[in-house]
DNA sequence: TATGAATGAGTCTTCATTCAT
DNA sequence: AATGAATGAAGACTCATTCAT
């Protein structure tokens, strides 16, 4: 793995765990000096990115391993959850510095969006998912859960490895015991 | 309402709009000086802090509202949503700040996500709640669903009108389509 | 006494303990509020400079009741030792804040430096003084004993009945054991 | 010199002649940022004890030079003047500053006072200074003398070349002319 | 007259960022 | 290539001071 991708990952795991670290305190974590920091990424806005272009290409990736459209709707979520475990602390930091999605959101990520909702669709399509709710909606309520059950995660608040199931289970399913 | 009440609702305001906002820009949305905004509220800390009690007074006075002993869990659920409605941004904000959960959370805060454990609680005793998610769960997805549908709402990304059903409908019910 | 009067001995006494005390505390100590203070006196500045005209007032008073030019010097130096006992703490707080000497000294001051040179000058031609140290000096070698002094007494270092004799003795004796 | 050294040695000589300068003003002086000076010493109140710091270890630096114990109390009081001659200027300001005395005074002070009581204690036992006054006082009295010249001489009230002699003999001596 | 409220001005402090080695 | 040192820019904060009642 190249110097950048090292600096990169270090960036991410901290900047997940405290959305506000310092520029210093990134540098640190990667065991260099500021200035080196900076000659990897030329100032605070461009490590963001990087974060941001790094986010969206493991959720690319993610969403390759998880073959959108293989099987039915529902079978693909679960992969998409599956395939998107590891990189959901990165997701939930981008979420929350408006990264993702305020202002114009990058074409990178407008284009993973579609393709969620377009899976969505498709599942509505099938008769899967409920069709009185927008896949936008779908989409940012999938990603919010799937923030919080990292979140929930790294705080000990849940079990790691019932990640997958809070997050699936809930969405879709949700909270509500099934009538018999 | 007093002159620190008037500034509080300004400053939430803005602050939920955009959580990086200056104290001077807090300062001009409340129409006031910096050095007037500093005499109410000592430092940023402070503000932050106030907004804190003022997000849990909020949804305090909301689960009160809400009687939340009151009918079914469900119901009271209904209520619950509804009666956050409005400071659900404000409680998006807060999340975001870390302030809420992180390190030790405020004795308010932790009462108020035990009032809202303790209805799902009943909700699980009733048999109208699923049982193999655990109220802590439960209450941490509610809590991202809402401050998600609050930012959805904030940017016209799902109609404001539909806030309600939107949470409650996926939370209670998921994204599956009922099967007849 | 007027009100002007009070709150000025107000400020003199806290200034006097406390040199970097702010307009704020100065107030609460004459039992007023800022604005009042301000009405009162236009300003920092223009309190200090009161609080100046106070000691040069207060010094004036004192060599007047010292009667300079009766006896000898050295009975007229005991009572100017003695009759400023009770300003000396202000006389210390200004001298610290550089308002007496640097600069332009006003007026009043260089008057009463004046004065107590001459004294020094009387008694040097009287061959009660040593001739080989400026009168200059001797004012200020003086003044600086008499700030020490009420520094001393006010923090206990010294205890206050022995004030008179501290200054004096030193002043005029010296250290020096006196040989037989 | 380190550079640390040198900033602060810029410092002690400008707050000697003006003790409210700004950190802006210390570091033009010194000849550095304000930026850069806030990374050697983190704060006003941190520069200021820093000068303390400094002004003891000089004078420690001028105790030990005077060679306290050697000789009578008399010659080493001769030395200890003249050792302290450089520090003057920075003691006369931590003395305005209220640094060295009030409140708890910092043990390396504290001990430094104890040596120079010491110094007068070995005096009185010698026959050499006066007994009627506590070795506290003689201390204040000396310091204060050191600082009035130091300020004296700074404005030219004195001749710097007659510092010495100003302070030893009016302190051992006192200004009475002595008797035949 | 007295004061609570408001503020302008200026200082302190902390960042991200650049420079020189 | 890497870094310790330096800094500009910008925000936080604290005064003395004024305003309106």
């Amino acid at each position: 793995m190249s110097s950048r991708e090292t600096i990169l990952r270090a960036a991410a795991t901290l900047l997940s765990r405290n959305n506000g670290a310092t520029m210093d305190e990134v540098a640190k974590a990667a065991g260099i000096s500021r200035a080196t920091l900076h000659r990897y990424f030329a100032g605070r806005k461009t490590l963001i990115k990087a974060l941001e272009e790094l986010g969206i290409a493991e959720t690319e990736r993610a969403f390759q391993a998880a073959r959108l459209d293989e099987g039915t709707a529902t079978e693909a979520l679960h992969r998409v959850v599956a395939e998107t475990e590891s990189t959901a602390p990165l997701l939930s930091f981008l979420l929350s510095e408006d990264q993702l999605y305020l202002e114009e959101p990058s074409e990178g990520w407008q284009q993973l969006e579609d393709r969620l909702a377009a899976l969505f669709h498709r599942g509505q399509a099938d008769g899967e998912f409920r069709i009185d709710m927008s896949t936008t909606w779908l989409s940012d309520a999938l990603l919010a859960l799937i923030a919080a059950a990292a979140w929930s995660a790294q705080f000990g608040r849940i079990a790691s490895k019932d990640y997958r199931a809070m997050v699936l289970d809930l969405f879709l399913n949700g909270a509500r015991r099934e009538q018999p």
